[in-house]
DNA sequence: GCAAGGTC
């Protein structure tokens, strides 16, 4: 065997700790540092093993040379990641530490997770960290990070690294870049044809297709003619007790009809003519993948997909939870069911229910159909906290707890009832429901909702008075705009982004200004945008480019395409694209900046002037003091001298709802590192009395 | 000041 060490490349540092564990036969390995960079050694059969990580993509793709004012550019080359972004900077001395520990080993084995991305991050550190190792490394594939796979890859390395996935991995960053990158300079510099300064605007070919997708949900919204219809309730007495019935064929779309049913069926008794009765049975929910998380967390704490993202970060960092970016449903046994149990069980909270499934016979979750290459479904690790956690960490924390336990427990029962009653031909229904055994949904308390309805004691045959029918008019609804958590939902549906990524760019949609609020609305900059894409490059707002990327790639992975290929047709598409965006440039940028600007107006309306009565409150910045205040659009006609004075600090939102104290507008402030905190700009407001008594009284 | 994808 070669002089020197085996390098092993990992894709993060706790893959790396793992890894290290799982192979090291003569207790645990040795932790060791280079300039703050940890890493791993171990002796296995007498040699001598170095684990080092990766901190994701080291490397990225760049401009080749030049500016950022000018398109198209369609020259890029691969570079650190720290040259090429900004706040990549610890990039820097990892890359240091790899290039330090491959210098002395004699071998190389890429131990990234097996994937796309994963096989591109190993390719690129031995190809450019290790002095062109990739032709030489081998490369272990496993599917998680458990000691048993890990050692079963060890024993079974693949000779040479996947070249086929990176290649695939690397066309999809290239391709990405050469249309995100023109795109959005296209955008950008048209508008700089109208004004010197800077607006930040993008597209890309995840953020274009979810641009459109609440653009045709606003059109939806917009062109939606209600439509009338009617709803029958009738309240039947049998007895002393009084029902609730719906009419069984639910919507009646005309009024005539309505009255027909109602005028039948009044004060006439029904007879019941068939009860049916059903058992139904529930499975436990599947355990979390990240989207479920951050839907559950969105619909129980209103916490946006970024912000449980980011709290799940911090709780896998401090080993309470799994890692969170999964996309995997499943909780193979090898996490060690009962180990995490019974160090649930040392928490009171959750001492009783843990306990209760330790006394099982048997320990089997609930598996999801979900799949994730590199990590299970998210779960908690059993471990105590050593810090007390913070109130929005310690809500992520029961929630992945609870979904956990209930995975154990025992499918749920419930009895529904439907009973028919009819009268002249005309049927109405009763229901009722009730839980018969628990099961799982009392360990995933407070997290699931079951309505009992109190089931009626009638028979077949019984006579029930309709004392009420009435005839109610409604009208039918526009489908609901997006939210954050639904918005991720359709994009998961869509396989638009990565469970890693889909927060971010929904986070970035805003921060263009593209939509706005948080039942989600597009703004005239965000249909700008789409309307000229639309026109002149469709295919960057079309889910089909994904579609069509995820084919090429395939192809590449199965040695039938080239990434050359590949490229040159991105380029032969953007390039007529490009030059006509070019031609058309100051047209759209006026367009552009007129949109930008009724929306930074709007941004800063805060509603109108309670003084004058016909002004506009608006967020103002003194030219003299540079302090920003809420004035009156009046005052510029000597008409109204309202002001309010503001926080400096921070970054203000005008919240759609007025103050339920005193119905004056109020604003929302975001600190950074803080929650947003809102307040009415009413000074007298009797809510901020309340808040100077609570002070006063600490 | 531009993408999307890893990870912190």
């Amino acid at each position: 065997m070669a002089k020197g060490y085996t390098l092993i490349i990992a894709e993060k540092f706790d893959a790396a700790e793992r890894i290290a564990s799982a192979l090291s036969l003569d207790g645990p390995p040795v932790k060791k540092t280079y300039r703050g960079i940890p890493y791993f050694e171990f002796r296995r059969n007498g040699r001598k093993y170095v684990v080092a990580a990766a901190m994701g993509h080291l490397y990225t793709v760049t401009q080749e040379k030049g500016g950022r004012d000018y398109y198209p550019v369609f020259d890029f080359k691969w570079a650190p990641r720290h040259l090429a972004e900004r706040g990549a900077k610890k990039v820097k001395t990892v890359i240091a530490a790899i290039e330090r520990l491959g210098r002395k080993a004699s071998e190389f084995i890429s131990a990234t997770d097996y994937d796309v991305e994963g096989s591109l991050i190993g390719y690129m550190v031995l190809k450019y960290a290790c002095g062109g190792r990739e032709s030489q490394a081998k490369r272990m594939k496993f599917s998680t990070l458990t000691p048993e796979e890990l050692n079963e890859a060890f024993e079974n390395l693949m000779p040479r690294l996947d070249f086929e996935l990176a290649e695939a991995g690397r066309t999809r960053h290239e391709v990405d870049w050469l249309y995100g990158v023109n795109l959005s300079r296209a955008l950008m510099l048209s508008v700089s044809k109208h004004t010197s300064k800077h607006f930040t605007l993008s597209i890309g070919r995840v953020q274009g297709p979810t641009l459109k997708l609440l653009c045709e949900r606003e059109y939806e919204i917009n062109s939606f003619v209600p439509t009338p219809y009617w709803e029958i309730k009738a309240e039947g007495v049998l007895g002393r007790k009084t029902y609730e019935l719906e009419f069984e064929q639910g919507k009646i779309w005309s009024e005539a009809e309505a009255e027909k049913v109602v005028s039948a069926c009044r004060g006439r008794k029904a007879s019941i003519v068939k009860i049916v009765e059903r058992e139904v049975k529930r499975l436990p929910l599947e355990p979390f993948d990240l989207g479920a998380l951050q839907r559950e967390a969105y619909r129980f704490f209103n916490f946006t997909p970024r912000r449980t993202l980011d709290i799940a970060e911090r709780l896998y960092l401090n080993a309470l939870i799994s890692y969170p970016r999964t996309s995997s449903q499943k909780l193979p046994p090898t996490i060690n069911y009962k180990a995490i149990l019974e160090g649930l069980a040392e928490n009171p909270a959750y001492r009783e229910a843990a306990e209760s499934l330790l006394a099982q016979e048997e320990l089997k979750p609930r598996q999801g159909s979900k799949d994730d290459p590199a990590h299970p479904a998210i779960y908690p690790t059993g471990k105590q906290p050593e810090n007390p956690l913070s109130k929005d960490e310690a809500k992520i924390y029961d929630l992945v707890v609870r979904r956990f336990l209930a995975a154990f427990g025992k499918p749920s029962r419930r009895l529904t009832v439907k009973v028919l009653a009819e009268v002249d031909g005309y049927r109405f229904l009763l229901t009722g429901r009730r839980m018969l055994e628990e099961g799982w949904t009392r360990l995933y308390k407070p997290y699931v909702e079951f309505e009992e309805k109190a089931v009626p004691p009638l028979k077949e045959g019984d006579k029930i008075l309709l004392r009420k029918v009435e005839a109610l008019q409604k009208f039918t609804e526009p489908p609901p705009r997006y939210n954050p958590a639904s918005l991720l939902k359709a994009m998961e549906d869509l396989e638009l982004g990565t469970k890693a990524t889909r927060a971010e760019i929904i986070e970035t949609l805003y921060q263009r200004g593209y939509i706005t609020g948080e039942r989600i609305k597009v703004t005239d900059i965000g249909f700008t945008v789409m309307e000229v894409l639309s026109q002149y490059c469709p295919s960057i707002v079309s889910v089909e480019l994904t579609r069509n990327l995820e084919r090429q790639l395939n192809a590449i992975e199965q040695r039938a395409g080239r990434r050359k290929e590949v490229l040159v047709e991105a380029i032969e598409e953007l390039k007529p694209a490009l030059e006509k965006l070019k031609e058309a440039e100051e047209k759209i940028g006026g367009k552009l900046l007129e949109a930008i600007e009724s929306e930074n107006f709007r941004r800063r309306l805060v509603g109108t002037c309670p003084t004058c009565g016909t002004g506009k409150l608006v967020i103002l910045k003194s030219r003299r003091t540079g302090k920003r205040f809420i004035g009156c659009t009046n005052f510029f006609k000597g008409k109204c001298k309202q002001a309010f004075p503001l926080p400096q600090k921070g970054r203000l939102t005008i919240v759609d709802k007025p103050c339920k104290h005193c119905g004056w507008p109020v604003l929302s402030l975001k600190l950074p590192g803080k929650r947003p905190f809102n307040f009415c700009i009413n000074p007298e407001c009797p809510s901020k009395a309340e808040y100077v008594k609570v002070a006063a009284q600490r």
